[in-house]
RNA sequence: GCGGAUGUGGUGGAACGGCAGACACGCUAUCUUGAGGGGGUAGUGAGAUAAUUCUCGUGCGGGUUCAAAUCCCGCCAUCCGCACCA
C-alpha cells in the first residue's frame, strides 16, 4: 500500500475534475435545480485567508450532497472586485485598479482552486467587467426611470487637509486616517435610491423565507417600522412644530420639546430667536460628530435652550421652553420631539441635566429615580380625560381625539433610511447620467452602455472633493441624449454594494449580451435555495440586494418576490490566540501553507471539525493534525479490506445510524457532529478488525462532499465503478438504527443511581418489575417512602422519596 | 447608546427538559528494535477514597419542574453590526 500522500493525488483529482466539466451546472432544464451560493469574495491583495474557505466548503458540501441525490447543482463564484482597498493601493503604487484587480483575482482563483471546490468556473463574474457593469448600470437606470433615485444634500465625511470625502472606516477618533488632519462633514449632493419606499414589503416577504431567526430579526429591527403620531404643537410666532412619537398615551407628561440643530426652523424663527449666535456654535459642534458619535456619548446630554420662543402642549396648555440637541436626529422622524422626561430614558436624562420638570403619567414607577418606560402595565395618571386608562387604550383615546381636533395623524415610521449611492471615487460604476442645463438629468440611451470608466492619470478625487472622472473634460463633456446640446457626465461612481445586489442572477446566464439574463434560465435557477454569508452582511448588502430583486419582479425582469429562499450564517475563524486575525496582530493563517503540509482535505475537513458553524472560533495547528490523522486512518483500511460488497453484519447498525446522522447534519449546518460520527464509525471499523467493500463504499460516499479528494482516489484504488462524485448519496433503513434494547438511567429524586436494561419498547410495569428484581437499586428505595415514579420510555426512570 | 448574538474540562466542542463532557486536541503511563511532531493500548472535569463509592460542577444570583447546560426573571463579561470597509 502506497502512503497517503495529498500533494499527489489531490492535483489529479482536481485536472480530472476540471477536464470532464464535472461541476458544470447543466442547462438540462428537465433536472430538478439546487442553486447552492456563498457570498463572492473582495479579491483583496493580502489572498486568501483561512476563514473564507469555512463557508466555501460547507456549502461545497451541499452541493456535491446535492449531486449524489441527482440534482442539477448550480455552485458559482466570482468576483466583488470594485472598492476602496484596490483604489488606495492604486494611487499609492500608481498601478491602474484593473491591473491590481487581475492579479488579485488570479491568485484568489489559484488558491481557491487547490481546495477542490465544486465550482461551476465556467460561470465566472467579475463585477468590474463592463460586460458585467453594463447591467448594473442598467439596473440604476430603470431605478431612474421609476422615480427611485433622486439627489440630495447628504453630510459626508471631509477631511480638511487631504480634501478628500472619506469613508467612515477611513476615520479615526475623529481624524483622517491617512494624516490625522481634521475631519468634519461636509454636505454634497448625492444620488439616493429610494429603499425606503420598499420598507414595507422587506419586512413582510420575510415571511415567504427561511432565514435563519437572528438575520430576520435584526433585518426587521434595521428597517425600524414604528406606528405612532405626528402631533403639532404651537410655537411662538404663530407656526407650529410636528413632532413624531410612538407614545401619544404620554402627551401630557411633555414638558419641552427638542429640536435637531439641523432643524431648518432654527433660521426661519431667527426673528424671534434671540440667541442665534449659541445655537449655531452649537449647530456646528454637532456637524463634527457622526451620528454614531452623536448617540453614543448619550450619558452625557448636551444642548441650548432656544431664548425667546416658546411651545404649547396641544392638551394641557402649558407652555414649554424649546431647546436643540444632538441626540434629535433630522434623519428620523420630523427632526423635532416633544420630550416626555417621566417615560423615556433620554428625555430623563437631559431633564436632570437641565433641570426640567418631570410629570409622571404613567403610574407604576418613581419617576424621579428613573424614566418609567414600562407599557404593559399601568393606569394612566395626571392626564384629564385619559386618567385610569391603560397605556393601550390611552394611545386609542388621545389619537381618536388629536384627529378629530385636527392635531394630529397616525403615522408609520421607519429607522431605515435611503441609500446613499454616489461616491467621489474612481474605483466603481460610472453612473450612467447626462447633466444638460435645458433637459436636466438625462440617462444615457440603454444602447450606449456600458458607460467604460476612461484612463486617468491619478486616482485621487480633486481637491474639490469631486471624483477623479470630473478631471477627464473629454469624458466628461457630451453632448444631452434629448435636445443635443452641450451636456456633462455625471462623475460619481457607485458603491460597491451596486455590482453585488445582483451578480446571483448573472450566474445563470453570465454571458448573455442582450439581457442581464434569459428569462428561461431565470425561470429554471431561481430563486437560489440555500445562501450562505456573513452576519455582517444582514443589514446592508442582503438587505440592498432584497430591495433591487423587488424592484426587478415589479419591472418584470425576475419571477420571483425574494432572491433567497434559504439564508444562513457561518462564524468567524479567529487566530490561534483569539483574536481577528489581521497582519497587524500576525496571527494570519495562509490557507495555502496548510494545503502544503497537509492537503486540502485536511484543510476541508478541520474547517467543518472546528466547531459550530455558526460561531466564531480560534484555529488551532494541533486541530489540524487530528484531522490529518484520521484522514490517514481512512486510507489505512485499504489494509484489512475484504472482497464482499455486503455490509458487515457486527457493523450494519452503526452504518444506518451514521447514515441518518451525516444525511440529517450536513442539511443543518452541524458539520462538526456529522464528522465526529464518521469518526466514530472509523473507529467501530477498526475495533472490528475488517472491513468489507460495502462498509467502505458507504463511508467514502459520506466522506466525499468534505473530502473529495481522498475519496476519489480510495474509489479508484479499490475498483468501484465510475466516481466517487457520480455515485448516489446512501440510503438507511429506519428500522436498523432503532436498537431493540437500551440501557436507561435509574434516578432516585433527579440523581442517577444506577442503570437497568429494558426493551425499547418497554412498559412502565416492565420496567418497575426490572427495578425490583435488582437487589442494589431497590436498597435504595428500601425504608423509604415512594411519593411518584416516572418512567420516560426508553429515556429515563425516576423515582421521588420522601 | 441602539440592534443581534455568545458564555460548558487544560483547549475546540457534544448534549438543547431526561446519565454533562460524544468526537477531537493536549497531557500521563505503557507497548512496538523507539531515535526529532510514526503506530497501538490504557487513563484523563474538580475534590475526597486503598478500591467500592461519595460530594461538587455548564459566567453570576434567583425561580419553574420529579428532573435544568437546556425554560423564565435579574445581573456580569465578551463578540458582531450601526448605513462611504467589504
Amino acid at each position: 500500500m502506497k502512503q497517503y500522500n495529498p500533494s499527489e493525488i489531490e492535483g489529479k483529482w482536481q485536472q480530472i475534475w476540471e477536464e470532464k466539466g464535472t461541476f458544470h451546472a447543466s442547462d438540462d432544464k428537465s433536472k430538478e435545480k439546487y442553486y447552492a451560493l456563498i457570498e463572492f469574495p473582495y479579491p483583496s491583495g493580502q489572498g486568501l485567508h483561512v476563514g473564507h474557505p469555512r463557508p466555501y466548503t460547507a456549502l461545497d458540501v451541499v452541493a456535491r450532497k446535492r449531486r449524489l441525490e441527482g440534482y442539477n447543482v448550480l455552485y458559482p463564484m466570482g468576483w466583488d472586485a470594485f472598492g476602496l482597498p484596490t483604489e488606495n493601493y492604486a494611487i499609492k503604487n500608481k498601478i491602474h485598479p484593473a491591473k491590481v484587480t487581475e492579479q488579485n483575482v488570479a491568485r484568489f482563483k489559484k488558491q481557491l482552486q487547490g481546495l477542490g471546490m465544486s465550482f461551476d468556473w465556467s460561470r465566472e463574474v467579475n463585477t468590474t467587467d463592463p460586460e458585467y457593469y453594463k447591467w448594473t448600470q442598467w439596473i440604476f437606470l430603470k431605478l431612474f426611470e421609476k422615480g427611485l433615485a433622486y439627489k440630495k444634500e447628504m453630510a459626508i465625511n471631509w477631511c480638511t487637509s487631504c480634501k478628500v470625502g472619506l469613508a467612515n472606516e477611513e476615520v479615526v477618533n475623529g481624524g483622517c486616517e491617512r494624516c490625522g488632519g481634521e475631519v468634519v462633514r461636509k454636505n454634497k449632493n448625492q444620488w439616493m435610491l429610494k429603499i425606503t419606499e420598499y420598507a414595507e414589503r422587506l419586512i413582510k416577504d420575510l415571511d415567504l423565507v427561511e432565514y435563519i431567526d437572528r438575520v430576520k430579526i435584526q433585518q426587521k429591527n434595521w428597517i425600524g417600522k414604528s406606528e405612532g403620531m405626528e402631533v403639532d404643537f404651537e410655537i411662538t410666532g404663530g407656526k407650529k412644530i410636528t413632532v413624531y412619537t410612538t407614545r401619544p398615551d404620554t402627551l401630557f407628561g411633555a414638558t419641552y420639546m427638542v429640536m435637531s440643530p439641523e432643524h431648518p426652523y432654527i433660521e426661519e424663527l431667527s426673528d424671534h430667536i434671540k440667541n442665534m449666535d449659541a445655537l449655531l456654535d452649537y449647530r456646528e459642534e454637532a456637524t463634527k460628530k457622526s451620528e454614531f458619535e452623536r448617540t453614543e456619548l448619550v450619558k452625557d446630554k448636551t444642548g441650548v435652550k432656544i431664548e425667546g420662543i416658546e411651545a404649547t402642549n396641544p392638551v394641557s396648555g402649558e407652555k414649554m421652553p424649546i431647546f436643540i440637541s444632538d441626540y434629535v436626529m433630522m434623519s428620523y422622524g420630523t427632526g423635532a420631539i416633544m420630550a416626555v422626561p417621566g417615560h423615556d430614558t433620554r428625555d430623563w436624562e437631559f431633564a436632570k441635566k437641565f433641570d426640567l420638570p418631570i410629570v409622571e403619567v404613567v403610574a407604576g414607577g418613581n419617576v424621579e429615580e428613573a424614566a418609567y418606560t414600562d407599557t404593559g402595565e399601568g393606569k394612566i395618571v395626571n392626564s384629564d380625560f385619559l386618567n385610569g386608562l391603560e397605556v393601550k387604550e390611552a394611545k386609542k383615546k388621545i389619537s381618536e381625539w388629536l384627529q378629530e381636533k385636527g392635531l394630529g395623524n397616525s403615522k408609520v415610521n421607519y429607522k431605515l433610511r435611503d441609500w446613499v449611492f454616489s461616491r467621489q471615487r474612481y474605483w466603481g460604476e460610472p453612473i450612467p447620467l447626462i447633466h444638460c442645463d435645458k433637459c436636466g438629468w438625462v440617462p444615457v440611451p440603454e444602447s450606449e452602455l456600458p458607460i467604460v470608466l476612461p484612463d486617468v492619470e491619478s486616482y485621487e478625487p480633486t481637491d474639490n472633493g469631486e471624483s477623479p472622472l470630473a478631471n477627464v473634460r473629454d469624458w466628461v463633456e457630451t453632448t444631452c441624449p434629448e435636445c443635443g446640446g452641450m451636456a456633462e457626465r455625471e462623475t460619481d461612481t457607485m458603491p460597491q454594494w451596486a455590482g453585488s445586489s445582483w451578480y446571483f442572477l448573472r450566474y445563470t446566464d453570465p454571458k448573455n449580451s442582450g439581457e442581464l439574463a434569459s428569462k428561461e434560465n431565470l425561470d429554471y435557477w431561481l430563486p437560489i435555495d440555500w445562501y450562505n454569508g456573513g452576519m455582517e452582511h444582514t443589514t446592508l448588502h442582503l438587505l440592498y440586494s432584497r430591495f433591487w430583486h423587488k424592484f426587478l419582479y415589479d419591472c418584470g425582469v425576475v419571477p420571483t418576490a425574494e432572491p433567497y429562499q434559504k439564508r444562513t450564517s457561518h462564524g468567524m475563524i479567529l487566530g490561534e490566540n483569539n483574536e481577528k486575525m489581521s497582519k497587524s496582530r500576525g496571527n494570519v493563517v495562509n490557507p495555502d501553507e496548510v494545503v502544503d503540509e497537509f492537503g486540502a482535505d485536511t484543510l476541508r475537513l478541520y474547517e467543518m471539525f472546528i466547531g459550530d458553524f455558526e460561531k466564531s472560533v480560534p484555529w488551532s495547528q494541533n486541530g489540524v493534525k487530528g484531522c490529518r490523522r484520521f484522514l490517514d486512518r481512512v486510507w489505512r483500511l485499504q489494509e484489512s479490506l475484504k472482497d464482499s460488497e455486503e455490509v458487515t453484519e457486527n457493523l450494519e447498525s452503526n452504518i444506518h445510524k451514521t447514515i441518518k446522522k451525516v444525511s440529517e447534519d450536513y442539511e443543518s449546518m452541524k458539520f462538526n457532529t456529522a464528522i465526529a460520527s464518521m469518526m466514530s464509525l472509523v473507529n467501530d471499523f477498526y475495533d472490528n478488525g475488517s472491513v468489507t467493500k460495502g462498509d467502505m463504499k458507504v463511508l467514502l460516499a459520506l466522506l466525499n462532499p468534505v473530502a473529495p479528494h481522498i475519496t476519489e482516489e480510495l474509489w479508484e484504488t479499490i475498483g468501484f465503478e465510475g466516481m466517487a462524485n457520480e455515485t448516489s448519496w446512501p440510503k438507511y433503513d429506519e428500522g436498523k438504527t432503532i436498537d431493540n434494547v437500551v440501557e436507561i438511567p435509574v434516578q432516585l429524586n433527579g440523581k442517577v443511581k444506577g442503570q437497568i436494561v429494558i426493551p425499547v419498547d418497554a412498559t412502565a410495569d416492565m420496567v418497575k418489575e426490572q427495578f425490583r428484581n435488582d437487589e442494589k437499586l431497590m436498597s435504595l428505595v428500601e425504608g423509604k417512602n415512594v411519593v411518584k415514579e416516572i418512567y420516560v420510555p426508553g429515556r429515563i426512570y425516576n423515582i421521588v422519596v420522601k
